[in-house]
DNA sequence: CGAAGCCTTGAATCAAGTCAATAGCTGTGG
DNA sequence: CCACAGCTATTGACTTGATTCAAGGCTTCG
């Protein structure tokens, strides 16, 4: 399968990796297109292959015993996802989504000790992106625990500018279709509560809503928000 | 310095180390013993050791701005901690706190490239350790997300029972001393709640309680609590 | 145009948090 | 050995933020 190595190329992830080992890598890989709504791997299915996102993003889900479901993360461009095995899962821990038409590039699982050997920095990489998702897990059971619904309404919308942002004129539009019911399962609340708050702030001149629409007109005033303390 | 090299064979990360590697690693070890209440590290002091406990039990816990806290694990015997160095960060996260007497190993971070050299298992285990930290931290979240207090708390309760569970008679002691405060802290609540909460248990047989004290009489009714979907 | 999927907004309800007061241990020192 | 200081825990009364229930409006797309 023929894959651009330029496009590629333009992810941190590889950015310090030469040509050869690139190309050794990418000889191993395919592409796939996922339309939006489809899902790339299920909650518990088999770890078969972990995938580097090329274009477009990805929600990944959970869904408890009772059927509640949350979103445990977006998956930007450049991301790699689903590398369950480096973590010696079998399966998948949760279920991506295509949220808005995606692609991606994927390996069989078996040569995701061959990808870190050809380079090191990957493993490197791998514990760091791990790391972080670690801190934003924890980052995210401390607003859980201390803070009130619309803090970390705000501090989740901040998050979304900040790794998918596009300026838009003075403002910062959300840069995929984002829905009510999303937000609600990324904070922990529901959508009713969401879209009470989200009326609140487009009152304020804060935010601009629409159907699974997001525009930020004043991340200042969500900052501040966000940030302080409660009274 | 000189330490108990059987000892640290017990734990199931050297397990299966020989004589000459295990050796090896100790003799860059020291031990440190920690008193009730004292802590190994701050959160946000610079990363300069990396830890295993050998007996005793700590708390890590972290702090928000506005002065808030949560524990975010408890550590036991055998667990590694204060790795921050190997997720590529210079300082610690959190504050590791004992909460009964406590004797650690330690190591300069300088020296975990050597330790995963000398054992690649122990890469391997680094990053299942890491990867179960994670799912924790999401399983947390969804509860979080999902259940109200009650159940939360028993789920908690019965992670302790897994975890620091000593037999007495039909029922199991938790084996270190806990506030009612420090339940609430690891369950996202009050310590109001989780005292009137743990009251109810107490009048249905369930636990006995008293101060820092916890004895779980009926595993399979806390069980029932917290799996059974809502009603 | 009609159906399906999102979104908004009231009203009622409820789980938990806050406030406040008291009681019970535990270890210390007079 | 008793009293006191300092925690930790318990409990009631009240308040409130957020969910649930319910109804209706607005988009988008086939």
């Amino acid at each position: 399968m023929k894959i651009d190595k330029s496009l590629v190329r333009t992810f941190p992830l590889f950015e310090r990796m030469d040509d050869a080992d690139t190309e050794a890598l990418l000889a191993h890989a395919s592409s796939r297109r996922v339309p939006v709504s489809e899902a790339v791997f299920e909650q518990g299915a088999a770890a078969t292959h972990f995938y580097l996102l090329l274009h477009g993003r990805l929600k990944v889900t959970q869904v408890t015993e009772d059927g509640q479901q949350i979103i445990v993360r977006v998956v930007h461009p450049g991301d790699l996802f689903g590398f369950a095995k480096a973590l010696q899962r079998k399966d998948y821990p949760g279920t991506a989504t295509a949220v808005a038409e995606s692609i991606a590039l994927c390996w069989p699982t078996e040569l995701w000790p061959q990808f870190v050997d050809r380079n090191p920095r990957l493993a490197v990489t791998a514990m760091q992106t791990i790391g972080q998702r670690l801190e934003e897990a924890h980052a995210r059971i401390r607003e859980m625990s201390t803070q009130e619904v619309e803090r970390r309404v705000a501090h989740a919308v901040l998050r979304l500018v900040k790794q998918a942002g596009r300026k838009e004129g003075d403002a910062v539009r959300i840069d995929f279709p984002i829905s009510r019911q999303d937000i609600a399962e990324m904070t922990g609340t529901t959508l009713h509560t969401v879209s009470r708050i989200m009326s609140a702030w487009e009152a304020r001149g804060l935010v601009e809503g629409g159907r699974q629409k997001l525009l930020v007109k004043d991340a200042e005033g969500l900052l501040a928000l966000a940030d302080s303390a409660k009274e």
